[in-house]
DNA sequence: GACTGATGTATCGAAACGATATAGAGGGAG
DNA sequence: CTCCCTCTATATCGTTTCGATACATCAGTC
């Protein structure tokens, strides 16, 4: 997951590390740690995938290998499984633009599709949990409705992305 | 983490490993996996906090020992460091009713200051975002939108349970 | 010239993950 | 009645990710 972040990032221009994990940090939703950062460059880098050169001072740049566009190109093409993570979308999502059009409309929908079956698990768990709560779980309660209101209000945002989407792909 | 969460909800019941995994699902935030959930069973069983009995059939119900409630005591009222994450002050929140009202306030209006902090650096970032991207980067900064529209529903949200916690406590 | 804060690379032990193995219990189908 | 399937349930394996910490360099600034 780290790693298809950071080729992702790789594909547009060199970088060293303190700036992954800034680039990264900047997309708002995940601060990765210097533990899995470091740990995952040099995985990449005995795979082949990246290599380091020497940048400005002590920093290291990192790029691309052609064998590490290719990695990128089959992990960005492999269709997310069930048991694809919240974060592990977002990430997929942020580099989206390499994929063609129609292929992003599947991603987009697919993701669509799993949050409404769990919006729907969700909604039976919260009726239940209303009918016997004690007034301890209050909190609890406050928990599960915001949970989904926060789903709900993700699927919306996949719908307006998957009109602009279709804008977009049959404006070409 | 986990520890805290599955100490939280043995203090109401004794439970057995995949109720505790269902509870925690249910709270719609989190699906905890099984190779976290044994380990921390069996953690908190070395530490003396739980102990295990004996179910019906294979099950293993654990149940908290008075160790483990005063474990779960220091952990409560332990006040949240700055880099506490989403999960774990999710997880504090499920457990708020332990705590008296005027912590209970302290713990949210903290948690609305990170965000608020987090929300001012998104949008500066967001703002520079805008004014050098390239087309590609489109689910870039829809991402970043996005991220930052939820934290300002987050905030929103924290500010109606302080009001909530506020009319209770007023009305004691 | 000493102090401070930001930048930058690195590692350690622990926690959490996803996948997978195993097995009993219950129910429906042939 | 037995075969099969799904749900419940416990458990472990190898890998990834985490948070803390160490340490070095550079840019002010007092």
């Amino acid at each position: 997951m780290l790693d298809f972040a950071i080729l992702g990032l790789l594909m547009e221009r060199a970088r060293h590390g303190y700036e992954l994990k800034r680039a990264l940090g900047e997309l708002g939703f995940w601060k990765v740690s210097f533990g899995s950062l470091y740990p995952a460059l040099r995985r990449l880098e005995r795979r082949g995938a990246i290599e380091a050169t020497a940048g400005t001072g002590r920093r290291k740049a990192y790029r691309m290998t052609d064998s590490g566009r290719e990695i990128f190109a089959t992990l960005l093409s492999t269709d997310p499984d069930a048991s694809e993570t919240e974060r592990a979308f977002q990430i997929r999502l942020a580099f989206l633009g390499h994929l063609p059009t129609d292929r992003r409309v599947q991603v987009l929908e697919g993701r669509r599709a799993k949050l409404s079956t769990h919006l729907r698990s969700a909604r039976e768990i919260l009726i239940d949990a209303r009918s016997n709560t004690k007034n301890q779980d209050r909190y609890r309660l406050a928990l599960m409705e915001h949970a989904m209101a926060t789903t709900e209000s993700d699927i919306a945002w996949l719908d307006g992305l998957v009109a602009a989407e279709r804008r977009v792909g049959s404006a070409n």
